[in-house]
RNA sequence: GGAGGGGUACCAAAGCGGUCAAAUGGGGCGGGCUGUAAACCCGUUGACUUCGGUCUUCGAAGGUUCGAAUCCUUCCCCCUCCA
């Protein structure tokens, strides 16, 4: 770089994990951010009760401008939820009702407080709703205040709404207007809680750089957007729509062993990425580790990231569980026991399993005896008819019923 | 408001009177290979079953027929074009 001046720590560390896309001006960015600590903010999408991964980045961002003393603003967006943002959708979004949405905000808001506690009170998230000022807005007054600065010519060349007219496929007016109230946002928060930066995923670009631009002409304040890459895995897929259901950050919906196994699962070209992305190791800690045992960083990104969402117990937990599941395969006994539900007793294997997990049917159960995908104490099942009596408990205590090769219970009688 | 096109399983998409529980692809699941990875290969993918079958599915409700995802009627929804 030619300018003499180094670049912010911030800025380097965010550039350094990989979190850098596009940035509207960043030698001035980086001016200002060696010069005073100022807030920031990230709109997050309330459509669903729980963020997933494809979210996690974000509030990585977050983490890491805390971290380096500046405040973050996290925007829960019970207004733009209402409407839905039309980028990167292929069509329009269902909506919501305004009690799911209240709902969802503030199951949403728990994430945050895990992943941006701090002691320093300056430095404490904020949280906002940006229903609070959309929700009042008045149409006459909004369209001569703000309306005015955005001409159609131009929001029609926004990738967000371009794209959707090239495909022939419709846009509502009301999703067209969503870039405006994005940045009306920005102009709200700008105002009211002297936020001077937007994150955002690299499709928000279009969004931030309107707000941005609406601020200067609204208030002649000078303002910045910061973008991050579109996650991609190595496979191609989007980060956190695995096929499986989307890797939730929430236990009520997805366990913390579940948890862990994602990020144990995780490809190996995309794990020293991820622990760059996804875990506080610091980055030359993360050049010293590199060449180490794949399988080893696995297991440690599994644990950082995990005992950072989850904590360290449940880290800990799953880490415990994973070995009795594969490496200890002999027995189970480390297993965390399963009652066996009496009624099964001298039924068939189908009525075991269908007694320990739900949402088998039994038809599915005969296809898995059928594909060798069922065993009792490591030994596959073969006939559907195979009965489980007291006898079977007898040698070790317990019974070990696995389904697959991911799945396996302890059952105790 | 007018004219067309369409709604099929998790998704995409064939089928357009029986041989349709519904081709094909993707995804999922199971198995193999391995490293709980990727890639690859094989199997499977509505429910229940005494494994003989039985029951419920093709937007919804009715009807025609021995027989309907397929034909008819009404309704609901989506899309495109015109006004």
């Amino acid at each position: 770089m030619w300018n003499y001046r180094p670049m912010n720590k911030f800025l380097k560390e965010f550039k350094d994990r990989g979190y850098f896309y596009q940035c509207t001006n960043e030698i001035e960015l980086s001016e200002l951010l060696d010069k005073k600590s100022i807030n920031a903010y990230i709109g997050f999408d309330s459509t669903a009760p729980s963020l997933h991964v494809g979210s996690l980045m974000q509030i990585m961002c977050l983490k890491l401008l805390q971290s380096h003393g500046h405040r973050p603003i996290v925007l829960l967006g019970g207004g733009t939820t209402r409407i839905g943002d039309p980028s990167g959708k292929e069509e329009t979004r269902k909506i919501l009702s305004e009690k799911q949405i209240e709902q969802n905000i503030k199951n949403i808001q728990n994430v945050f407080k895990i992943f941006l506690k701090t002691n320093n009170p300056k430095l404490k998230p904020i949280f906002v709703n940006n229903y609070k000022w959309l929700g009042k807005l008045n149409y006459i007054k909004f369209l001569r205040e703000i309306g005015r600065h955005f001409t159609i010519n131009k929001m029609l060349s926004f990738d967000s709404v371009k794209l959707r007219l090239e495909r022939e496929q419709s846009l509502s007016y009301m999703e067209f207007n969503y870039m405006i109230l994005q940045a009306y946002d920005f102009l709200e928060l700008n105002k009211n809680k002297n936020c001077l930066m937007q994150i955002g995923g690299s499709d928000q670009w279009g969004n931030i750089v309107n707000g941005v631009e609406l601020i200067k002409r609204q208030s002649g304040n000078q303002t910045y957007g910061l973008t991050t890459p579109l996650l991609t895995l190595s496979s191609g897929a989007k980060m956190g729509k695995t096929e499986k259901g989307a890797i939730w950050l929430d236990k009520k919906m997805l366990s913390p062993y579940d948890y862990w196994q994602f990020w144990r699962n995780t490809n190996d070209s995309d794990v020293i990425k991820f622990l760059k992305m996804f875990t506080d190791i610091s980055i030359s800690e993360i050049e010293k580790i590199k060449q180490n045992n794949i399988n080893d960083l696995k297991i440690l990104l599994a644990n950082k990231a995990t005992e950072m969402l989850h904590g360290k117990k449940e880290s800990l937990n799953a880490e415990k569980l994973a070995n009795s599941t594969f490496k200890e395969d002999s027995s189970g006994k480390n297993l965390p026991n399963i009652k066996i539900d009496k009624n099964v007793i001298n039924k068939n294997i189908v009525e075991l399993v269908s007694s320990i997990s739900k949402e088998i049917s039994k038809s599915e159960i005969r296809r898995l005896i059928k594909s060798n995908g069922i065993k009792i104490d490591n030994r596959a099942i073969v006939d559907e008819k195979f009965i489980i009596d007291n006898e079977l408990f007898k040698k070790n205590g317990f019974l070990k019923l696995s389904i697959g090769k991911k799945k396996h219970f302890k059952i105790v009688n």
